[in-house]
DNA sequence: AAACCGTGGAT
DNA sequence: TATCCAAGGTT
C-alpha cells in the first residue's frame, strides 16, 4: 500500500470509529461558535470529567457573548473559581468584550481571525474555525500529539519547535477536507478514551493494524519530551485578621499565581518560616498576638513550583491599634456576606470555609 | 525560547 | 510520596 492510501485508511478509520463511539457532549449539539469558544478554552489543560460542571454553570449564567461582555471581570472569576489558570476567564472576558465593541457581537470565522482574540492559539482558533464552520485545519492537542507520536513511532521530541511543526504538517496531510469537524473531534476523543498516556486500549483501536509503536510494542515509549523541570519552593504565611465580624482580604494584582483573586494578608518567603518568626514580623510593629497555626500546612503542586501555605489567626484588634504589618497594604475589611462574591484560590476558599 | 500559569486524578 | 498528565496560551 503507498503512502497516500495508508493515510486515506487511515483518515476513514478513524471517522469510522467516531460515528459509532463519540462521546455525547453538551457542546457538540449545536455548533454555536460561542459555546464551542466556551468549551475549548474550558478544557485546556483540563480534561472533561473536570470541566464539564463548569461549562453548564457557565453558559447558563452568561448563554451568549453579550451576556458575558456586560459581566464583571469579578463574576466570570468567580464562575471560574476552583478551576485554574485564571487567565483563561481574564482573557475569555476582554475577547468577548472585545467581540462586542469591535465586532458588534459577530464571532470571527476562520482560524485567521480567531487567532486576534485574547486567549485563541492555534489550537484554540483551529478548534472553532473547524467545528463551527467547517475550516479545514486540523487541531493539534496533547491527544494528537500522543496518537500520531506512536502511530509513526516517532521520536521527534513534542516540545520542541521541530516536534511541534513536524506534527502539524502530519495532522494536516490526514485531515478529511471534507468532515475537518468530525475528523478533528475524533482525533482527540481517539486520544481520550482509547490512546491514552497510560495502558492504552489497543484492542479497540481502529488504526492498530498500522501503529508502529504497537508492532514494535513501545507504546509507552510515545511521546517522547525533552524538557526536565526543575521546582521551586514558595511559602505562603496567610494572616487570618477578624474585626467586629469582619476579615481583611486584599487582591493579588502581581503577574503571578492567581492574578486577580483575593486572599488574606500575605508574607511569602523563600524558605520556611516558624510560627515565632511570623509573630516578630507582626509583633515588631503592632504588638498584635497570634494563635498557633490555624490549620496543618497544605502543599500545592505546580509543575514547576511547590507552595507551602500555613494559616495564622491574629487575636487583637486591628482596627483599634493601627497599623500593622505591611502584608496588610492594600488590605480591605469586609463583610462575610460579601466576602461569599469574592472569587479565591482553592487553599483560600477551603480555609475560608472553616472560618465562616 | 524557556518559564510561567491551577487543579485533580492516576501510577 | 513524587511525578506525570490533561481539548494550551502568553510573555
Amino acid at each position: 500500500m503507498d503512502n497516500f492510501l495508508k493515510m486515506t485508511s487511515f483518515t476513514t478509520n478513524i471517522l469510522t470509529w467516531y460515528q459509532s463511539n463519540q462521546r455525547d457532549l453538551p457542546w457538540r449539539a449545536e455548533k454555536d461558535p460561542y459555546l464551542v469558544w466556551i468549551s475549548e478554552i474550558i478544557l485546556q489543560q483540563t480534561q472533561v470529567k473536570q470541566g464539564l460542571p463548569y461549562y453548564l454553570r457557565f453558559t447558563k449564567a452568561f448563554p451568549d457573548v453579550y451576556a458575558l461582555a456586560r459581566a464583571s471581570e469579578q463574576e466570570v472569576l468567580k464562575l471560574w473559581q476552583g478551576l485554574g489558570y485564571y487567565s483563561r476567564a481574564r482573557n475569555l472576558h476582554a475577547a468577548a468584550r472585545d467581540v462586542v465593541e469591535r465586532l458588534k457581537g459577530q464571532m470571527p470565522e476562520t482560524k485567521k481571525d480567531l487567532l486576534l482574540l485574547k486567549g485563541i492559539g492555534p489550537y484554540t482558533a483551529a478548534a472553532i474555525a473547524s467545528i463551527s464552520f467547517n475550516e479545514p485545519v486540523a487541531v493539534v492537542d496533547g491527544n494528537v500529539y500522543r496518537l500520531l507520536s506512536r502511530y509513526f513511532a516517532s521520536s521527534l521530541p513534542i516540545d520542541s519547535t521541530e516536534g511541534r511543526k513536524h506534527f502539524d504538517a502530519l495532522a494536516h496531510q490526514l485531515l478529511s477536507k471534507s468532515r475537518p469537524a468530525d475528523f478533528n473531534q475524533a482525533m482527540m476523543d481517539m486520544g481520550a478514551m482509547i490512546c491514552t498516556p497510560a495502558q492504552p486500549k489497543c484492542n479497540d483501536c481502529p488504526v492498530a493494524a498500522e501503529c508502529q509503536a504497537r508492532l514494535l510494542s513501545q507504546q509507552a515509549l510515545f511521546p517522547v519530551k525533552s524538557k526536565t523541570t526543575r521546582k521551586r519552593n514558595r511559602y505562603f504565611n496567610y494572616l487570618i485578621a477578624e474585626n467586629k465580624g469582619q476579615l481583611f482580604m486584599s487582591q493579588r494584582q502581581k503577574k503571578d499565581i492567581w492574578k486577580g483573586l483575593y486572599e488574606f494578608p500575605l508574607i511569602e518567603s523563600e524558605k520556611e518560616l516558624t510560627r515565632a518568626e511570623i509573630c516578630q514580623m507582626v509583633d515588631s510593629v503592632s504588638q498584635a498576638s497570634m494563635t498557633t497555626s490555624l490549620m496543618s500546612e497544605t502543599k500545592h503542586l505546580l509543575t514547576h513550583q511547590n507552595i507551602f501555605i500555613r494559616f495564622y489567626k491574629i487575636q487583637q484588634d486591628l482596627h483599634l491599634n493601627g497599623p500593622i504589618n505591611r502584608a496588610f497594604d492594600g488590605a480591605r475589611l469586609l463583610a462575610k456576606s460579601e466576602l461569599i462574591h469574592l472569587p479565591v484560590p482553592k487553599p483560600i476558599e477551603t480555609a475560608l470555609k472553616r472560618i465562616l
